[in-house]
DNA sequence: GGCTAGTTTGAGAATCATTCTCATGTCAAA
DNA sequence: TTTGACATGAGAATGATTCTCAAACTAGCC
């Protein structure tokens, strides 16, 4: 079957909301987009896997830079406004493989997205919330960040583990669960 | 309906498999429950949540003792040999809401499972295998400990986030995998 | 301008680890 | 033995995540 109109009408407009019959991820955005140095590198890294840095991605990456937390789909979907599922994992998918994104377990059954390191530029920890699964960002100190390369290096020595990142998660309750009862 | 007999036969013992038509988690074990220490403590927070200490129970903390490492739900039933699904679920849920079992979040989409620091008495980190999944244990220093705990300090002061606890996951890769391409 | 090839989108279906349901088995105490 | 409470397990349900595929879009060529 042929659905598709042989000569569709070239602007519909349907529920007067101008602008929403056609999809707005046109990649062409004449010069801002080499402005942000974020968005510049997203980009690069995009077409590093051939992909194209749509009008849609990023949004996403500028909804993710805004909260300034690791962000659940919901949180996501919300910060950006319209944004079907589907679309939104296959985006965070894809951003996850270019290195743009990376997925942050917390306590609940949701997976969290941030920027990545290498694009947010500075490296960092997580404090989750035992009761409610919020994630915020924890900043790390030099000497704690000794004491980690160290442990890495002992791992590596006594089972042949090739430690190439670490990841910490200080779990305790957040400043909104202490205040509510137990 | 009543389908239970009257006067049941008292050893049908189907298809020639002795035992096995009767459930094998009688809780009654004459003595030997309390003779290992780990029993007798997983036995008392058991009992705290007003749970038995079934024998199905017990083989489970036996297999995720002897398996000596975060294990999966596929790796748990194969230790234990015959295990419902919905029972390991179950149970680990019981064992977790006890503090006798904590679920240990690795890099692939399988929930791991290993004895709380509680029951098998030492305090330590995980190693995880970006490429495979497995996770293994590792050891901490103290100097690294004691870098954990003024971070802790640090977002306490700085968020309000009461931290209770810490996780450190080192990525990287295992021996097995670095041995395959890549 | 239009035409073609390749990419992105999005609604809905499918996947699948995990949880829930409930009939039945078992224990403990009266 | 009876009663009440708990444990089990096969199967159904859940739900976050992934997949499918036709339609919408862009880019490059004519
Ligand atoms: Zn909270
Ligand atoms: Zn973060
Ligand atoms: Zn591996
Ligand atoms: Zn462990």
């Amino acid at each position: 079957m042929g659905p598709k109109e042989w000569f569709p009408e070239l602007h519909p407009e349907p529920d007067g909301e101008p602008g929403r019959h056609r999809y707005d991820w046109a990649v062409t955005e004449p010069r801002s987009l080499a402005d942000e140095p974020i968005h510049r590198d997203v980009a690069l890294r995009l077409a590093r896997n051939e992909q194209r840095y749509t009008r849609q991605r990023r949004t996403m990456v500028e909804a993710l830079a805004s909260i300034g937390r690791p962000a659940t789909i919901g949180e996501l979907i919300e910060a950006v406004g319209e944004l079907p599922i589907s679309t939104a994992y296959r985006n965070l998918a894809v951003l996850g493989d270019a290195g743009v994104v990376r997925r942050v377990n917390g306590t609940d059954e949701f997976a969290r997205f941030e920027l990545a390191e290498e694009v947010s530029g500075h490296h960092h920890h997580h404090a989750v919330c035992s009761s409610c699964g919020l994630v915020i960002d924890a900043t790390s100190s030099a000497r704690l960040e000794m004491a980690l390369a160290e442990t890495a290096r002992a791992i590596a020595a006594e089972n042949g583990f090739d430690v190439a990142d670490h990841r910490l998660e200080l779990v305790g309750r957040c400043l909104s669960c202490a205040r509510t009862a137990t």
